[in-house]
DNA sequence: ACTATATATCTTAGTTCTGAGAGACATATC
DNA sequence: GATATGTCTCTCAGAACTAAGATATATAGT
């Protein structure tokens, strides 16, 4: 095996590491690779402002996702919060371990499961979320409206369908329901 | 076997302490809240497959993604892929020294401009990335194939606006002069 | 009742990344 | 040429998680 040096690229057509390869694929697999760039630029970047508006009150995004939640649903058992806001079980305990250590959080037994722990609002964390959500609905208001109405409902409807069905084509070692 | 799954709400839970306080706002705000949550879920649900499919190769996402974009632009400063990947500028120097001593990047001088380095592919990395990306790019078609052809490319259209207005809208630069 | 398996949460160790700042270099202005 | 200011990468501390296993409890089959 030669070591080759960048400078001497000269007659050589092997494709040199560091030498652009555009793509070339189908039609249909570009505009599906496409589709995944812009679904994560456009999350990320509406991400961003709303994770900088709720840190302004000293929460995270997914702090906030709990309080939220438990606000307009009422308590919750720590599984369910933590399927409806997607982090794994050790992040669900660390992250109401936290929201207790602020006062905005309390666990409470399950009477009917003893294993099982809700979570609940205390009455400072339900005055926060009160407090802060209206300015907060208004902000999201203002980073998406680069749609306009119809655009933000079409494009909620079809990335409904997109979230349903790549959750639901659960590719291996998830039972494959063969019936 | 019946393997059965309970689903979130189907425990017969007493409504115990936080009660709920349903959404009450107007179609618009509620049109954007809704197109924020669709967002992200759809773009979580995509992630983890795509992220369980570079991982299959020892990769994480931001790792392939650094590779990809390489791959395809060629050599590029560390600047220019931060800003590509969306990671902090600790992030990228990180990255680059994982894919560093997995043998795949190798840092070169920029002789234009001292302070700047680039990252660029080894052999190594571009026989991986030829090697795995064609699998890749076809079970992302399959992950996004809840949407038809047309669908897909209307969505990424509507996202990419969405993105771009998010991004250029400069949150109100809550400086809070001195608060 | 006993056993096996499933479920709900918690614990621990480790991974991935961020934010603030430092050092080296570049560039514009005087 | 000297100085100020901006840019690029890197370092370091630590935040925000995840994965895997532990523990306690529940439930179904025998």
């Amino acid at each position: 095996m030669s070591l080759r040096r960048k400078s001497d690229e000269d007659t050589d057509r092997t494709p040199l590491p560091g030498t652009a390869h555009p793509l070339e694929v189908s039609p249909e697999t570009e505009a599906a690779l496409k589709l995944w760039v812009v679904l994560s630029r456009a999350q990320a970047a509406v991400s961003a402002h709303v994770s900088a508006d709720v840190a302004r009150h000293g929460l995270t995004l997914t702090e906030f996702a709990i309080l939220e939640a438990l606000y307009h649903r009422g308590a919750m058992l720590l599984g369910e919060v933590q399927r409806r806001i997607l982090v794994s079980s050790g992040g669900i305990t660390f992250l109401v371990d936290r929201l207790v250590a602020k006062g905005l959080v309390e666990r409470q037994e399950c009477p009917s499961d003893r294993r099982a722990r809700y979570a609940a609002l205390t009455e400072e964390g339900e005055a926060m979320i009160r407090r802060i959500f209206p300015a907060h609905a208004a902000m999201i208001e203002r980073v998406v409206s680069g749609l306009d109405l119809p655009e933000q409902e079409e494009a909620a409807n079809l990335l409904k369908r997109l979230g349903h069905s790549a959750a639901s084509s659960d590719t291996k070692e998830v039972t494959f329901s063969n019936a």
